[in-house]
DNA sequence: ACTTGACTTAGACATTGTCTATCGTAGGAT
DNA sequence: ATCCTACGATAGACAATGTCTAAGTCAAGT
């Protein structure tokens, strides 16, 4: 599980129990958390970590990226650790899970130069929103 | 301009003036607005109306399919009301600027059946991030 | 014009995220 | 091994955005 542990070593990162235990947060489960989630199961482990440090920690991992932030959701930010396979989302209308998922083509393809007004385009994000199996069958 | 105040009323709102100033704020400039920036501008036609109205007012349009809600940018949700055109939405990453792009294809049609996971998808949405040529000549 | 239920209001509250001043500590230097 | 110091962590105030409530107001049907 240490790849991203590793990672972060090996770029210079001051290791610390905080940052640790965040990155085994997000390193363990490969669900979508909320900052708040990830919060909580950092409590779990270390029960003095506080909010701030939290938040920071998240904001250092997305910048080296590491991890992706995702509001697929319209509240609070998502953070996803997946970030070495370029993927998209999933998102059930009802219950909110969300699926990762990977693209047959590159969207990047799909807007023609016509379209792109001189924009420098670096990166696409798309969200499938829909209802779930479970959701559907109830 | 009143193509949207005709539909509501067609579809039995009920017309105050608030609702009115609402409506004519979000069909005066095709812009990306926030909730604040509709509220700022609905201010100055009416200088009574509440917060609270304006957030109402934008989440039955968005119930009644009139406006779109974006989160283009990671901060408020945006109102967007050219949602009669399936369109899709061009990030300057620093800048922030919007603007509406057509797709060339159908982007559902990028998933394939077996990245679904028995999802029934009704939409996706689709945001392209990049640099606009202002921000990128400076 | 009256009545009624839907609409509006002000402001408290909730949630999510950021900032600051202070304290603690990882990791290099000695 | 111990000390230093800069970087990281902390608590809690603050900010931004959005939601809710209780009471007052009004559009539209009768």
């Amino acid at each position: 599980m240490s790849d991203l542990l590793e990672r972060l070593r090996g770029r210079g990162w001051r290791m610390t129990a905080q940052r640790r235990v965040v990155a085994e947060v997000l390193d363990g489960e490969h669900v979508h958390l909320t900052a708040d989630e990830v919060h909580a199961r950092a409590v779990a482990k270390l029960p003095e970590i506080s909010r701030a440090t939290v938040y920071n920690t998240l904001g250092e991992l997305v910048s080296l990226g590491e991890v992706i932030e995702v509001s697929t959701d319209k509240r609070a930010k998502r953070y996803d650790p997946n970030a070495h396979r370029p993927h998209q989302h999933l998102v059930c209308g009802q219950c909110g899970a969300i699926r990762d998922v990977h693209p047959s083509g590159n969207p990047l393809a799909d807007l023609p130069d016509t379209e792109r007004f001189g924009f420098t385009i670096s990166d696409v994000e798309v969200t499938y929103r829909g209802v779930c199996p479970n959701c559907a069958g109830a």
